[in-house]
RNA sequence: GUGAUUGUAGCUCAGUUGGUUAGAGCGUCGGAUUGUGGUUCCGAAGGUCGGGGGUUCGAGACCCCUCAUUCACCCCA
């Protein structure tokens, strides 16, 4: 029986033209990272499970693809023992699961599964820093675009597998890195065509000295996750979220301008200072916020916007510095389509201390739909073969092949349709291709050392020689 | 993990209070048309109505279970 076609959800296939369109993407990317002086590395698609879990909350865990023992270690009666306390949850699976049984389940499942599939590029590019720290010429500038898995419930724009397109400096904490990545941004986006992106910018002392200053510094988690809230469910919202935190009314009170935090990026740095006045860390993210924002001004941007953004509070697991996050120009409603940031101890999970880091990632499928959107894909990018040799019969086509032959030499995309099938169908085949030349070669034309060219778009055609004919295509 | 949504031809979808042989458009294939396509006309093929159970004289439609799908929340790119 025919297995019914299909592929697991949150995953796609490409379409030769979605293909060109994301190569076209990833083009400008890494053309840019690399005129930067970002070198590319390739990590493997999977990792030991132990590089991997516990590094992205208990969340994350649960969302790493778990790679099942395979071989004879799968038969190992050992490893497949069930420990006797989670017998229950076998016979019954509306138990709900406690404590201990979760760590036995955890060390069952790291028993029968040893390898994982990569979750993002961070952690990999750590666990490469530290096993090849001798090797590595530090500061280290490295880009990686690959494909990372997520075992997510997929919705709209969100896929189990996706690409991520990142570049990061490792060994060095000079803000200059922090400037020339918001310029990266601002190049790869111009250079796409797309005006208007907004960088936003934040930095995560800025956030702590906040949580200090009202007294919560315990809550700095809830405070800056209610706070990220504040353009989705607005103020009143925000505020009730962190009531509900426990965050008191009085401490929300003190922070009230940040519900309200407009003007331009010194005024808003004036307004940070003096809210931060008696938070040291607080001060210092304001300086260094002070510090980058100047001198992007001063060098100047081309087509994106530099914006101070108080409520940006994306992945502060391990940011410590700096946060970006770019979010698509107004007229698309995409919300961010990349994000990056410092982070101080970016190897001292795998036992490298004192290793800053600072990066950024371009959200290479949310760009794609921008791009689509505003209509910004030139057409020269899907643009495959260029003419079409139809197929008379087998002495036209050695013909056929010779003119085609010469013309691939010359760099023009070229093809014989492979089979003397009806001309009807042949001239068909061009059209749904979109090949905007189709080239008649039969008797007459080999008997007299010529070709008949057709302009498919307009329908007019002559009869050329070879030299002629590669000037036209060409 | 929570809450919804939708499953009918390769694709997009109709299908009336439950009623005889489940339809359309697009696509595919053939023909008009073996030296001229993208637009015309004619014809054909293509269905376990997601799966299982139930109600009924009768179920694509109603009920239960299950699987899949899409969307939102959580979280995230």
């Amino acid at each position: 029986m025919a297995t019914k076609p299909g592929i697991p959800k949150g995953t796609r296939d490409f379409s030769p033209s979605e293909v060109a369109k994301r190569q076209y993407i990833i083009g400008a990317i890494k053309h840019h990272f690399e005129t930067f002086g970002f070198q590319p590395i390739e990590t493997p698609s999977f990792e030991n499970s132990d590089t991997l879990m516990g590094k992205y909350g208990e969340e994350g865990d649960r969302l790493i693809f778990k790679i099942l023992n395979s071989g004879n270690f799968f038969f190992d009666k050992k490893k497949l023992e069930l420990p006797e306390s989670l017998d229950e949850l076998l016979v019954n699976s509306s138990e709900t699961i406690n404590k201990e049984q979760l760590i036995e389940l955890n060390k069952f499942t790291a028993r029968i599964s040893e390898k994982a599939l990569r979750y993002d590029l961070t952690v990999p590019f750590a666990r490469y820093v530290v096993q090849h720290q001798n090797d590595i010429e530090f500061p280290f500038k490295r880009y990686q675009i690959q494909p990372v898995w997520r075992a997510d419930r997929p919705q709209k724009g969100r896929f189990r597998e996706f690409y991520q397109c990142d570049a990061d400096v490792v060994g060095s904490t000079s803000l200059w890195q922090e400037v020339e990545l918001v310029q990266l941004y601002d190049n790869v986006f111009s250079s796409l065509g797309l005006n208007g992106a907004v960088i936003k910018i934040n930095n995560r002392k800025v956030l702590s000295g906040i949580a200090e200053v009202i007294g919560a510094k315990d809550k700095l988690i809830d405070f800056t996750v209610a706070l990220d809230k504040l353009d989705k469910i607005g103020e009143d919202g925000v505020k009730k979220e962190m009531l509900e935190k426990g965050i008191t009314e009085e401490a929300i009170a003190k922070v009230q301008p940040l519900f309200n935090f407009t003007g331009s990026i010194s005024e808003k740095l004036a307004k940070l200072e003096e809210l931060l006045a008696t938070s040291a860390e607080g001060l210092k993210g304001v300086e260094e916020l002070r510090f980058i924002c100047d001198n992007v001004m001063a060098i100047g941007m081309n087509k994106s916007e530099l914006d101070l953004d108080v409520t940006l509070a994306r992945g502060l697991n391990y940011y410590t510095g700096a946060i970006f996050e770019v979010t698509a120009p107004k007229e698309v409603a995409m919300g961010s389509i990349g994000g990056g940031g410092r982070y101080d101890d970016l190897t001292g999970i795998f036992g490298l201390k004192n290793m800053s880091g600072v990066g950024i990632s371009f959200g290479l499928d949310r760009i794609y739909l921008v791009l689509e959107e505003l209509n910004l894909f030139p057409d020269t990018v899907t643009e495959a073969t260029k003419v079409l040799f139809i197929n008379f019969g087998d002495k036209e086509a050695l013909y056929s092949m010779r003119a085609i032959a010469a013309l691939r030499s010359a760099g023009i995309k070229a093809e014989l349709y492979p089979d003397a099938a009806k001309l009807n169908k042949q001239f068909t085949h061009a059209d749904r291709r979109g090949i905007p030349f189709a080239v008649l070669c039969g008797g007459e034309e080999v008997d007299t050392a010529t070709y008949k060219i057709k302009n498919l778009a307009s329908g007019e055609q002559q009869t050329v020689d070879l030299d002629e004919l590669i000037t036209r295509l060409g």
